[in-house]
DNA sequence: AGAAAAGGTGAAAATCATATCACCCATGCA
DNA sequence: TGCATGGGTGATATGATTTTCACCTTTTCT
């Protein structure tokens, strides 16, 4: 679901709806949008708005004027009660001992519930990636990671996932095929591998559920 | 402003206008309110609607699909307590009037001190990236970003900041040079752009402090 | 070198919507 | 009685919008 990238014409398009819709309450016509975007024929702009709702943005109904209806539903940070919750920041660990994570954290950060994903606090906890293994996906290490604690065997395949690793904390996509616990990064630079479900040296703790990171100084 | 009586049907055709609104999100066509109150005739409904403007509840324009706009100004306001800080989350806005930034709030994220990098909180607010510009940076579009407001005369070069760009919020690096604000992205697919120093089309807001984002689920 | 993919142009055909005209029927008053 | 007002029917004219076709250019990837 985490939505298909857009080129930044088709990305002009969108935004340009949004506006638009802002402004007036309604969609454009295909049209207007080629008037503001100085393309000539309403072709052009179909096209653009096909690419659209193949990649998820949009739903068109067929025939109808201004017949386009934005796809998202424009989560309300309301939606949850005012509570802050507080979640632990722990520290790699050795994976023989996944149990110590919480024993000794280094501290805690405030978190918005936006960014639990209506997981229940309680299970949640802070880490932080220990190296590059997904940076294609845009996690990079030192990033905070918000890590709801679940067991992999309730996981989906394609799951980002926390795995500590011998003593380092990575992010992998998690996945369970013939007997094995498969970890593929996102990174051409790192290697796939595979671990048997009780190997000590790896434990999985969990999905990721936010990423957050500061920039300009180290974190 | 609380104009003349309406009629009860003249209600219910004003009313189903709402509803249909409501759950569309765009006005309906003559028809669809005809077959919705058994009215056969489009020149029914008509009547009705030029009845509704003449007392002031909707507005029409001519000729055009769907021509009808609630007249009708509902704000809705919010409050929030603040402990740990909460900021604003800010939509994007018409460049032209980057003063609107902060009256027209979206909501407010709670957020901890640590991403706020020794900043001052009120002059943070939250934003989402309009664009995957610099996605070779790992900041995608849709993201949460910590802005720190701040006058672009003195940010050093290459830092990375975020722009009203007519009516979107994108993020790109930023430098000064001979008398043009640059703005380049991380991603080979967008172009680099330069903009005078008081070009309305272009608004800096000021520098990213940190990027935030949920995974999984709609951002 | 060749083939996709992104982005377009232009114009004709098919629909969807609105505007208008002619006419009908109640009801409430002066 | 007389006639203005609210509510409607149906048909037609006139736009306003979306679809579809046939081709074209540039960039990117293999």
């Amino acid at each position: 679901m985490p939505p298909i990238r857009l080129t930044e014409r088709q990305n002009s398009v969108y935004e340009h709806i949004r506006a638009y819709f802002r402004e007036h309450s309604k969609p454009p016509t295909l049209k207007e949008i080629g008037d503001a975007l100085s393309i000539r024929s309403t072709n052009g702009v179909s096209k653009h708005l096909h690419a659209l709702e193949q990649k998820g943005y949009i739903r068109r109904i067929p025939n109808e004027a201004r017949g386009i209806a934005l796809v998202d539903t424009g989560a309300d940070p309301f939606a949850f009660d005012a509570e802050v919750p507080s979640l632990l920041l722990v520290s790699r660990t050795d994976s023989a001992h996944p149990d110590k994570l919480r024993s000794r954290p280094k501290g805690a950060l405030f978190t918005d519930p936006l960014f639990l994903d209506r997981a229940d606090e309680d299970d949640c906890l802070i880490g932080r990636a220990g190296d590059d293994g997904m940076s294609d996906l845009g996690i990079f290490k030192g990033d905070y990671l918000v890590i709801e604690e679940r067991r992999w065997r309730r996981l989906p395949d394609g799951t980002v996932v926390a795995v500590l690793l011998r003593d380092a904390l990575i992010v992998r996509q998690f996945s369970f095929l013939n007997g094995r616990l498969h970890l593929q990064p996102a990174n051409k630079s790192y290697a796939k591998d595979a671990y048997a479900p009780r190997d000590p040296e790896c434990h999985v703790i969990g999905p990721i559920l936010s990423v957050m990171r500061k920039l300009g100084g180290k974190g």
